[in-house]
DNA sequence: ACCCACCTACGATAAAAATCGTACCTAAAT
DNA sequence: ATTTAGGTACGATTTTTATCGTAGGTGGGT
């Protein structure tokens, strides 16, 4: 995998990671609750994709239904150390103290946090 | 602030937050270090920076001293935002969670980012 | 058989970012 | 005074992303 998949890249992998396998209409409905775009810029850049090996296809009576070919984790994981390394400069305490100082996480989260951070303790030792 | 710095320019930025004040030949040669890139490539994207508001910019002898107009910590937060909507949904526990769960922290940073959960925790009461 | 709604393919265009060439200025060294 | 090293300005180009128009195929309803 190059180069990580763009933005619109990747609000599209996000559907298809978080609903399965899709059609190009499905895809494009959901996308244009969110803006508003030709059907065929999304088809165009789900062509894109594929060609990237960002997904792959079947056909399915008249069209194709299109799926995943890259895991999420790697993904995010991939994404996140750019992030780190560009915006934070790679300091990972630098990031996770500011994404969680500056919004409200919920009780539950707060404890699973919590839960990693003791794991996380202990493992060091 | 109307769209973000892009890739390049947040590289600059990064400069000048922790370097304070500098001049482009400056910024150029600690860029060349990381990837090979034209002197004017640089002074034209600082010019581009200064005319978005990014940057200010003094006489100093022959040419200019440059310093950062918007702040680290502002900035940080809105790509933050941004990051977080598009590559984990929004969720911070995701982010959070596999920011540290993937890669090792020091003893130090679990100390401190325990201490800022605790302190969250009981903010929450 | 014929439409028509819906799909694909794919080049073209637009928009955004990054890169560079060239002309020109000026201070310092010779 | 000339040269020269380094600086600025700024248009032009290239590269990357995003967007769309158009031509053409196909299956189901009538």
């Amino acid at each position: 995998m190059q180069s990580p998949p763009t933005a619109s890249e990747l609000a599209i992998l996000q559907l298809l990671w978080d609903n399965g396998p899709l059609t190009v209409r499905q895809v494009h409905d959901a996308l244009s609750e969110e803006k508003e775009v030709g059907y065929t810029t999304t088809l165009k850049t789900m062509q894109v994709m594929l060609d990237r090996g960002f997904l792959t296809r079947e056909a399915q009576g008249r069209g194709h239904i299109y799926a995943a070919a890259i895991a999420k984790e790697d993904t995010q994981d991939k994404l996140l150390d750019n992030f780190l390394d560009r915006t934070f400069g790679g300091s990972v305490k630098g990031l996770v103290m500011r994404a969680l100082g500056n919004r409200k996480a919920s009780r539950k989260d707060i404890q699973e946090l919590k839960a990693l951070i003791d794991r996380l303790e202990n493992e060091d030792q």
